[in-house]
DNA sequence: CTGAGTAGCGCC
DNA sequence: AGGGCGCTACTCAG
């Protein structure tokens, strides 16, 4: 695989042929012995002439580039027509090193040199605007090759079975998932979106005002409390109107009002609800997001310390199931909605190669599986179990059926047990691929701390126990997702044409779900390509593990017939 | 007036 | 009682 470097002589872009030694990433693979980055030519390019250069240069051969990140670099290209097939994001590979254990236990340069350019906040995003690239004031950027060079060299020392190198290419691919759904954006129906507000609300108010729906709930909770003047849009006076009524609240959140009995609660309850649909995506949301029938969210790989996408704008990640209905294809195509089945369950028992909880998820429902072996009655219960697991519970429904899921499937709760106990004791755990927990501050010992302070001490330790119990769990799972798209990707590549826009291409991405908007006669053979893509994440990330990663694929018109 | 912090709730 | 987020309006300090 050639590599090119994409850098900045004199101002200008250049492009630079990399020499690098090294077998592609996959586990097993193994790390590439000695230097193994060397440059070679030097091209430099016209300003507006990137974009063609790219082009020539990707049309050449397989190539991965190499760039300060693809959140700087990709947008303009897509702008210009121009889509890659493989990148090294820098920035995002810089994040991922720094937090590995492996790097540190190898005692490697990256892990021990003080912050630099590379470790600090990414520049904004230079946005193509009306087809030409808005260029923003950015520093300079640091020398790409010299970085590259760097990020081998530690590979080359600390990540003796290529799990590392893969996790860089599974991210980097994400990096580039990212930004071309942002330019191909997830079809959304405006008007579509406007009838179920008004079904909802009431027809649009004016600004300021309260939708008719909502203004009707208001006069039920001033009735029920015999209270004119409540206003349920302030929790703090709420709190205070609700207990003058005699209700025994500390808060207004929703668990603690549905355990009272009074006539306020169910007006209550769904004025909450209806405004939070109203503020949060109503016909304000629409308005600032959906421009030309399509939502273009600014999605952040890596955003979140697990390793799972964060977005910026939009509440991506956030899209309330009322208003999917608002999703809808271009005609003559349809949506292929795919969701990975029990997913953090199954990526238990991979990491921890627990084979009789990989057995209960064969060809089914994992916690069907659990209930027919007789770990448990009810797949209720397998489910609060395996969620108390990953979550670190320890009450109700999860609590009870914890001994019978240790006795049945001792590895895994070894496994997330371990990993919680980790965190007790202040040390960094990591995923499947290396990825390394943050580090817990270590607090200053002070030998007259109060009962009260070592208490807190003890909670605050558990707290980070749970977090590194589930980090372990739900990083891994955003391993087997990355790899999961980038496989369904080049699939996807292979079944459209020249035009990405012209042929199958992915919309939506959450956590554990995918969405490709396809031209519909092919909407079957994308369907396929998605539990192809599912068991080839599987091999990559765990070899033979014989942990089945189930999906449920629908096609639909509509986002919201999926689920 | 502005910005930081919080409450509450949407998603996984 | 549990893990991870982002967004909005409200609230309050400066």
């Amino acid at each position: 695989m050639d590599h090119v470097a994409l850098t900045a002589i004199d101002g200008a872009p250049a492009l630079v042929e990399l020499r690098v030694r090294g077998p592609e990433p996959s586990v097993g693979a193994g790390p590439a012995a000695g230097p193994e980055v060397e440059p070679g030519a030097t091209t430099r390019v016209a300003a507006d002439g990137l974009a063609e250069a790219v082009r020539r240069r990707e049309a050449a051969g397989p190539v991965r580039w190499v760039w300060e990140s693809s959140a700087r670099h990709y947008p303009p290209l897509l702008a210009a027509g121009v889509r890659v097939e493989r990148c090294h994001d820098l920035r995002l590979a810089r994040r991922i090193l720094r937090s590995a254990p492996a790097l540190r236990a190898a005692g490697s340069e990256l892990a021990t040199a003080p912050a630099d350019a590379w470790d600090a906040p990414a520049g904004p995003r230079a946005e193509p605007v009306g087809g030409a690239l808005f260029e923003l004031e950015a520093p300079a950027a640091p020398d790409p090759v010299a970085e590259f060079a760097r990020q081998r060299a530690a590979l080359a020392a600390a990540d003796a079975d290529g799990r590392l190198a893969l996790l860089l290419s599974a991210e980097s691919v994400g990096s580039l998932v990212a930004e071309e759904m942002r330019h191909a954006g997830l079809p959304w129906d405006a008007e579509r979106h406007d009838a179920i507000l008004t079904e909802l609300l009431g027809p649009r108010p004016p600004v300021g005002a309260r939708p008719a729906h909502m203004e009707e709930l208001v006069v039920r909770i001033r009735e029920a409390l015999d209270d004119p003047a409540v206003n349920p849009d302030s929790p703090v006076e709420l709190v205070k109107r609700l207990q003058n009524a005699g209700l025994a609240v500390r808060s207004t959140s929703r668990w603690e009002l549905k355990a009272i009995e009074h006539p306020v609660i169910a007006p209550l309850l769904e004025y909450k609800s209806l405004q939070r649909l109203h503020v949060a995506n109503g016909w304000h949301w629409v308005d600032e997001w959906v421009h030309g029938g399509r939502f273009r969210p600014v999605y952040v790989p890596g955003g979140v310390v697990t390793g799972r996408w964060a977005s910026d704008g939009g509440g991506a990640l956030q899209i309330p199931k009322a208003v999917r209905g608002a999703v809808v294809a271009d005609p003559g195509w349809s949506f292929v909605v795919a969701d990975a089945a029990q997913l953090e369950p199954r990526v238990l028992a991979a990491l921890s190669r627990d084979d009789a909880m990989a057995a209960a998820g064969r060809a089914q429902d994992l916690y069907t599986g659990m209930v027919d072996a007789g770990v448990v009655e009810t797949r209720e219960q397998a489910k609060y179990g395996m969620l108390g697991a990953i979550y670190g519970g320890t009450t109700g429904e999860s609590a009870r059926v914890l001994p019978r899921l240790r006795r049945a499937y001792p590895r895994a709760m070894a496994l997330v047990e371990e990993a919680a106990r980790a965190g007790e004791r202040g040390e960094a755990v990591a995923t499947h691929l290396g990825r390394g927990s943050p580090r817990l501050q270590a607090e200053d010992w002070d030998e007259t701390r109060s009962d009260a302070q070592i208490a807190r001490a003890q909670q605050d330790a558990r707290a980070w126990g749970r977090f590194t119990r589930n980090f372990v769990v739900q990083g891994t799972a955003a391993e087997w997702a990355l790899c999961w798209m980038g496989a369904l990707r080049r699939r996807l590549a292979e079944l459209g044409g020249a035009d990405p826009l012209a042929g199958p291409h992915l919309v939506f991405f959450l956590h554990d779900e995918l969405v490709v908007h396809s031209p519909a006669p092919l909407a079957e053979a994308v369907a396929a390509a998605t539990r192809e893509a599912a068991a080839e994440a599987g091999r990559l990330l765990f070899g033979a593990a014989p942990v089945e990663f189930a999906l449920s694929v629908a096609i639909v018109q509509r986002y919201a017939d999926a689920t």
